[in-house]
This record gives C-alpha cells, sequence and structure tokens, in this order.
DNA sequence: GCCGTTTTCGGCCCGACTGTTTTCAGTCG
C-alpha cells in the first residue's frame, strides 16, 4: 500500500536529515511517517479527491509533504529522498534496528568501513573493525553482534489480544514483588493499540534500586540491554523486548502520563507546561522548585487546564484540543457491554454448543448472546441453509427456555455470507424471522475498490441486514483489507441504518480506529462483537471496547450497551 | 517542515543510561 511506502520513505528521511544535523525537520517528517503507518485511508484516494489541500489536511502533511507525496503519485519518486540516499546509499531501517544504533553510528560506520547493510555490519564486528574506530570501542562491538541477533530472532510487534495475556502474566509477578506499591503497564500496552512492540511497565516503589534487581533475576529475561538505578531494558524469551522503570508513589501521576505517551502527545503537553513557564517531566508538574501536581494523572491534565484524557486516545490527534476545551467524549467504558452479537457454535465451526457458549457469556456478566453460524455458501465451515437455520432456530428456542429463570437470552441471527454480486445466500424470508442477521465478505476479495464498495452497499441496502460484519475484512499481519471505500460504505449505513461491527477478535480489530472516528462523527452506530469460535475467546470483547475508544465512540455509539430489547429497536 | 495550546513567525519534551571519554555525545523511551 501507498501509505506504507510513503511512511518508509519519510522515516528514512527523517534519519537522513538527522544525520546531516539538520535541525527540527526530522521530527517533522517522523512524525507524518507514524500517521502516514497508521492511516487506512489510502493517500491517493484523498489526494484523487481533493488535491494537495486534502492531502494537507492530513496531520503532519504541510504544503512541503503534500508536495512530495503528489510527486511521488504522479512520477513514482521523490527526488529530495532520491537526493538524499545518494549522499548516504546505506539501508537506514535495518541499520537503525539494531539495539544502540542510530544516525550518527551509521554515519560513522558508512564513513569508516562503508557498511551498508546489516551483513556488512555483522561482517565487520566479526573482524574486530569496529572497535577500531575512533569513537567506538569493544563494547560497542559486542553490542552491535548482540542486537544483530536480537533483530534476527525478533517476532515482529505482537498483537494486543496476544501481547496482553504475556504481558498480564509478567505485571502481576512485578505487583508481588516485595516493596512494589503498585505497578501498571505503559506505553502501546496501556493505550491498548492494535500492535505492541515491546512490554513497558511502570512500577511504583520507593526502592527502586532493589525492585530492578528484582526484577532482573525473572527467569523470562533472557538479555539484560541496560540497567540504571530506575530503569532497565531487557529481551525476553519471548523475543520481545520489555522495559520497566521504577518511580516513587509520589509522582505517580506524572509517571503515568510520561511513561504511557504517545510520545507527540507527551510533546505537545509539555509544550503546554512551558508555555505556562513550567516544566513537566517523569516526576511531577514544576514551577520553578515549587511542585504543582504530580499524584495523580486527573490532577496533572487539570493543572495544566485540560480534562484527564483516557490513555487510548493520547496520540496527539485532536485529543488535546478536545481535553483543554472540555469536550472530550465520555468514551464507552470496559463494563458498558450487555451483549454480544457475533457468536459461532459447533453447528458450523464454533466448538461449542449454543448452550455452551449462552453459559460462558452469563458468566461473564453478559445479559444475551446472538448466535451467527455461518451460512451454506462457506462449505468449508458446514454453513446453515434455511433448513437448518430453521432448525437452529428452535434449537434456540429450547435454550432459552432453559435460562428463562435467569433471564439470559439467546438470539437468533446468522453471518450471512455476501455474495460476488452483493446478493446474499439466504432467502429474504428466512431472514426476516431471525432477530439479528449480519452479512459478511468471506470471498472473491480480489474485486476492484468500486466493485467491492457496491457490493457490500447492496448488502446494506437489504432491508433485513442489520450488521456488516468485519467490515474491511483484514487479518493484522496477514492480510491486508479488501479494497473498499469506507467512507462511501459508512454514508449508506447512516442512510439505512445498518450497524457497522467492530468486531473484536485480535487479529481482526475491524473496523479500524480511524473508521470507527468518522462513523461515529457521522452518527452511524456500530456492535462490538466477539466473533467467538470458542468460550475463551469471549473475552476478546475486551479488545473491541478499546478499539471503539480509539475510535472515540461513545456508550451511545454502542448498541450493544443496551439491553436485548432496547438494542433490537435500533436495527432496521 | 509543521503548526497555531499566547504566535501566520518563532518556536519545537525531558530524563536515564552507556561507552568512550577527560567532560559528554549518542541512544532510547
Amino acid at each position: 500500500m501507498l501509505n506504507q511506502v510513503l511512511s518508509k520513505i519519510f522515516r528514512e528521511m527523517a534519519v537522513f536529515l538527522e544525520i546531516k544535523g539538520v535541525a527540527f525537520k526530522p521530527q517533522a517528517y517522523e512524525k507524518v511517517s507514524e500517521v502516514l503507518e497508521n492511516l487506512e485511508e489510502d493517500v491517493k484516494d484523498i489526494y484523487k479527491n481533493g488535491d494537495l489541500k486534502a492531502l494537507e489536511n492530513i496531520p503532519g502533511v504541510g504544503a512541503s509533504i503534500a508536495e512530495h507525496i503528489e510527486e511521488y503519485i504522479k512520477t513514482g519518486h521523490i527526488k529530495n529522498y532520491e537526493k538524499l540516499k545518494k549522499e548516504l546509499p546505506v539501508d537506514i531501517e535495518c541499520l537503525r534496528s539494531v539495539e544502540g544504533v542510530g544516525p550518527k553510528t551509521i554515519l560513522l560506520l558508512y564513513k569508516k568501513l562503508k557498511i551498508k547493510n546489516l551483513e556488512k555490519l555483522e561482517e565487520a564486528a566479526k573482524a574486530g573493525k569496529i572497535r577500531k574506530i575512533k569513537g567506538l570501542g569493544e563494547k560497542t562491538e559486542q553490542k552491535i553482534l548482540k542486537g544483530i541477533e536480537f533483530v534476527k530472532s525478533s517476532g515482529g510487534r505482537l498483537i494486543l489480544g496476544y501481547a496482553v495475556p504475556i504481558a498480564k502474566t509478567l505485571l502481576e509477578k512485578i505487583r508481588s514483588l516485595p516493596g512494589v506499591e503498585l505497578a501498571e503497564f505503559g506505553g502501546s500496552l496501556r493505550r491498548r493499540q492494535e500492535t505492541i512492540g515491546d512490554l513497558d511497565f511502570i512500577a511504583f516503589s520507593d526502592n527502586p534500586t532493589e525492585i530492578i534487581n528484582k526484577f532482573l533475576k525473572f527467569p523470562e529475561i533472557k538479555h539484560v540491554y541496560t540497567k540504571g538505578e530506575y530503569r532497565a531494558l531487557v529481551r525476553l524469551d519471548i523475543d520481545m523486548d520489555a522495559d520497566i522503570s521504577v518511580v516513587s508513589p509520589k509522582s505517580f501521576g506524572a509517571a503515568m502520563i510520561a511513561w504511557t505517551g504517545n510520545k507527540h502527545h507527551n510533546i505537545a503537553i509539555r509544550a503546554i507546561a512551558e508555555k505556562k513557564g513550567w516544566l513537566l517531566n517523569d516526576y511531577g508538574l514544576w514551577k520553578n522548585k515549587q511542585l504543582l501536581a504530580s499524584k495523580t494523572e486527573e490532577e496533572v491534565y487539570q493543572k495544566l487546564g485540560m480534562d484527564w484524557i483516557p490513555p487510548e486516545i493520547r496520540n496527539d490527534s485532536g485529543e488535546i484540543k478536545a481535553a483543554l476545551e472540555g469536550k472530550l467524549p465520555k468514551l464507552v467504558g470496559y463494563e458498558d457491554l450487555k451483549g454480544d452479537l457475533q457468536v459461532q457454535t459447533d453447528w458450523t465451526d464454533g466448538k461449542h454448543s449454543i448452550k455452551e457458549m449462552a453459559g460462558a457469556a452469563q458468566k461473564m456478566g453478559l445479559e444475551y448472546i446472538c448466535i451467527t453460524d455461518h451460512t451454506k455458501s462457506l462449505a468449508m465451515t458446514g454453513g446453515s441453509d434455511e433448513k437448518r437455520l430453521l432448525k437452529q432456530m428452535a434449537a434456540i428456542d429450547e435454550v432459552n427456555r432453559e435460562f428463562k429463570s435467569s433471564k439470559f437470552k439467546v438470539l437468533k441471527g446468522a453471518e450471512v455470507n455476501i455474495m460476488k454480486d452483493g446478493t446474499l445466500d439466504i432467502d429474504d424470508e428466512i431472514l426476516a424471522k431471525l432477530d439479528v442477521v449480519g452479512a459478511a465478505v468471506h470471498q472473491n476479495f480480489n474485486m476492484s475498490e468500486g466493485d467491492m464498495t457496491n457490493r457490500i452497499i447492496r448488502a446494506v441496502e437489504n432491508p433485513n441486514v442489520d450488521i456488516i460484519f468485519h467490515p474491511t475484512g483484514r487479518i493484522i499481519n496477514k492480510r491486508p483489507a479488501y479494497p473498499v471505500n469506507v467512507e462511501e460504505l459508512l454514508k449508506a449505513a447512516k442512510r439505512t441504518k445498518t450497524v457497522m461491527e467492530i468486531d473484536a477478535f485480535p487479529d481482526r480489530l475491524d473496523l479500524k480506529d480511524e473508521y470507527i472516528r468518522k462513523g461515529v462523527e457521522m452518527g452511524v452506530k456500530f456492535a462490538i462483537d466477539s466473533d467467538a469460535h470458542h468460550i475463551y475467546h469471549l473475552q476478546y470483547l475486551e479488545y473491541g471496547i478499546a478499539q471503539a475508544r480509539r475510535g472515540w465512540a461513545t456508550k451511545t455509539d454502542i448498541i450493544n450497551t443496551r439491553s436485548w430489547q432496547e438494542m433490537l429497536k435500533l436495527l432496521k
């Protein structure tokens, strides 16, 4: 995708400029690189629909970078980038991925040894050539070799839903260390980002060194990059890096803000402090040497004139302005869901019976689930035809009779397949009998964006279709979304009162936050579903809620925060 | 190069840790 290509180019340009000693531009390029990496809407479409001005509406994109993007779209390259690359023809990305190797070292290595890539770097280190460079030494050489080893074994970014359980285990171990008063996630884990690059922990204690030393004895740790009085950076046995920071409980709020980030959020709020003549650091908000606030995050934000900002939206994308104006939305809460509207059972590719799924959901505190097994054109899942759907409805009636006393409700639904032409694989007559009809694309991804958009919109316009399940079909780290114009889809959803799903399955998280935010602004309603195929999967709802929060969704934007009776009224 | 949080010009976060140094630059989060 173009966004990713440009993101990489701008990231490299940032390093090139930093190497050249250019001031401030590196940060600008770095910021736009990050924005593009996370931007789901194709910049090509943005450009096509609105020219340079539309590009400049992207955060971090100004006149100059908009022109770079235009140049790339028109010619396939960016002259400025080519020029920088010619001056220093090295593989910036891969050299920089080595722990401890930054811009200055890359330049030094190229100047002295003509090192352009990892292979050459490893060769030179093994031959003992690095230690001979003035300014580097034997330890740096060893560090580089270790770093290369870890680059090679690195598993890349971990999907949130898979990282959290691992991180929770470690967090509990940290919490149980004597002397630790509190411990929390920091970084992307606390912000509940889609993917996690490393695990950040903040422990609160007045004996930092002792805590660090105990942490370093955890058997999960296979290498220590750095350790100091207050911090340690390590490699875990799962080939992920982890970071622990120990701070006095007095500084809880300031430290949580500092270690939650993201970087651009912190830069922005520290700048606000500075403009008041104050200083915001890891330990508090200061006026000269006088402490203004530090104990809680609320206190610090408040002193800066802002409402507390939920971690999920701390990414410098408008949350600071909203917080200053007291206009932050009250995000949907982790306890707000009353039901789950996409649940599979052993009638198709699920592992458990209707009753087992219902029982597990009830145990979790939900009031209802909707059974949405696949339909007949998904042969590999043993999808139901009309006859079998009728049979399943009767089976659900039976389960409901058993649950009657507890008031738990099982709703009748299906995950109907959207065919290539936008028709559905189940007769409307049967669909009309279901409580909730979810429709989804499962095959024939290889279409033009126009055709795919029309295909799904045709399903949206079917009066029996209540929800579009996993609307873009992406699988994180595996396959991109099929080509679809989500904005058009959202417009159609708004027009027809069709609900868009936020699929909480860890590798889906579909829709993406950016589209949720857009949909929320347009007044589209959403459903957060687990897409559970196993009783354990119901827990995934948590990640769907996080996703919704990152998309600035409130309780009223999510239909399954209502009782099932109220929820049904919201369907068309 | 971006941006409007006091600014359309003049700012741009802050501190911990390491290694190679003779007092600090580079890297990281």
